[in-house]
DNA sequence: CAGTATCCACATTGATACTG
DNA sequence: CAGTATCAATGTGGATACTG
């Protein structure tokens, strides 16, 4: 949609800048997870943007998608190098929402 | 719109996780602007999503409003000591994205 | 199991015009 | 200068049903 990147948090944020995308990336940061124990991880996703999230991370070379050629299907996704390099970041994120003062559940 | 925290993360990015507001806090890092300052440093940003944008960061008390009584008006926005605690994250968010090898205005 | 396809309600945003 | 009001266009997200 928007294109311009005048600052590079920007170009950050036009990644990771949404409600799913850090929380899918920071449960993949133990490692890869099939994609139904995934989903499980994330309470109130639907179906819908579960795919769709992964779709975007995967195009953006932030996640790998690995099918297993079996039956029933089986899928793994796990961070790429450049979504490891994103760690700390997300490391950073959940440790100041967790010590934040202000946390509450609005 | 979303009340779930099951996270912390999420909690972070309920508060910054929008296309503006990282931005707006980024520029404030330096010190307090006047709005209309603040503003043009944000190429693309609506009169009206600028407004909506402070407005939301200050009801979260991440940035302060001050409205000096004088004519023509002037207000001037700033980090409070909750959102300088950000400084680390936003200053990681801009360092990634300066140093992303896939870095390019899509 | 993993994912796609629709439909549709609702939220977000930009443009424009206007106020104190 | 700083901000509000309104409208219309677009985007986003959930529910449901379905496929390989």
């Amino acid at each position: 949609m928007n294109s311009k990147n005048f600052c590079p948090l920007d170009h950050t944020m036009n990644l990771i800048g949404t409600k799913w995308k850090p929380i899918v990336l920071f449960h993949l940061l133990e490692g890869p997870l099939r994609s139904g124990v995934l989903q499980k991880k994330i309470p109130g996703i639907s179906n819908k943007m579960f795919t769709q999230t992964v779709r975007e991370l995967e195009k953006d070379k932030l996640v790998t998608r690995v099918v297993f050629p079996v039956v029933p299907p089986k899928v793994e996704y796990d961070l790429s190098d450049r979504g490891k390099s994103l760690k700390n970041i997300l490391l950073g994120l959940d440790s100041w929402g967790a010590t934040d003062t202000y946390n509450q559940t609005y």
